[in-house]
DNA sequence: AAGAGGCCCTGATAGC
DNA sequence: TGCTATCAGGGCCTCT
């Protein structure tokens, strides 16, 4: 579910909450994430002090004062709820995806502050948790991915250079993690759009401004859905819990059949499944 | 060897 | 009301 911008508002709602607090023990709810949650899991947090809380791509990184370093990925449907532990059971202000009421089914971590606690739940278990025991190996684990969008990096030369002789489409070299980090499903087609770009064009085929373009508007479109608190697609009946605007602002996705937004296009908003996801796009103004 | 497709899993929703 | 099928924001593995 979370791409880059979801995943960077929980971060920075979780480095507000717990930065230089004290662990005082995890609990195990259930093991069963897409990697396996090891037995010594809980033994490494036992009264560190989490230094701050990171991010790359869509992973969260929980830096530990042992050293040691916690990733955290959502998967799909992985939500990270804030706990008031002194005010029982009331949920405080929250990240990303909280909703007010404390989901009964499918917690599997807790982390238990003093009168705190987060508590991981993902009901499709794609998420998962895992030690990294050094910088070096943190780097290691990260060393497959491309640069995030913001990242200078992330410049024409790179672009060009990598969809020379590619003959992949654009929208699945958006959301392919080793040309850039962070983008995925939603934001791809949102960003193409932007580009006024097909979804299906091969990337060998895109010109220099294009890919400028790209540049640009994946920049844009990132950072516009961070400062709006992430998209939330699914409306939760609990309407307290606080929640992410950019769906309100979506061009394309979830928008098929109806009319494009921009101004002087008569297209209408196609979805379109490529390589089993599902890919907006409209009709009339992405016709290069 | 790049690129497409299947699969991991549960829940919500649509259609009968 | 209850069945079945389809789909969902990610990423890894396998096959061609």
């Amino acid at each position: 579910m979370p791409e880059l911008p979801e995943v960077e508002v929980v971060r920075q709602s979780l480095n507000k909450k717990i930065k230089q607090k004290k662990v005082k023990k995890v609990i195990i709810r259930n093991r069963n994430l897409r990697i396996k949650i090891p037995l010594n899991f809980t033994r490494i947090f036992k009264n560190q002090k989490i230094f701050k809380v990171d991010r790359f791509s869509k992973y969260l990184i929980l830096h530990l004062s042992n050293k040691n370093f916690c990733l955290i990925h959502l998967g799909m449907s992985g939500t990270i709820h804030l706990v008031n532990d002194k005010k029982k059971n009331l949920i405080t202000n929250t990240s990303f995806y909280n909703s007010p009421v404390l989901p009964k089914k499918h917690n599997h971590v807790e982390i238990v502050f003093e009168n705190l606690r987060i508590i991981y739940n993902d009901p499709r278990r794609f998420g998962f948790f895992q030690i990294i025991k050094s910088l070096s190996l943190l780097k290691k684990r990260f060393s497959h991915l491309g640069p995030e969008p913001f990242e200078s990096k992330f410049d024409t030369n790179y672009v060009i250079s990598f969809f020379r002789n590619k003959k992949k489409n654009i929208k699945n070299m958006l959301i392919d993690q080793k040309f850039v980090s962070g983008i995925g499903n939603i934001y791809a087609s949102e960003i193409l759009f932007l580009c006024k770009i097909n979804p299906n064009k091969k990337v060998c085929l895109l010109k220099r401004d294009d890919c400028l373009k790209i540049i640009k508007n994946s920049r844009k479109i990132l950072f516009e859905a961070i400062k709006r608190g992430g998209s939330s697609i699914k409306d939760f009946k609990n309407t307290l819990g606080r929640k992410g605007t950019f769906q309100k602002k979506f061009n394309v996705y979830e928008r098929g059949g109806m009319n494009c937004k921009r101004v002087n296009c008569s297209g209408i908003i196609k979805k379109k499944t490529i390589s089993n996801r599902s890919t907006f796009f409209c009709n009339t103004c992405q016709n290069t």
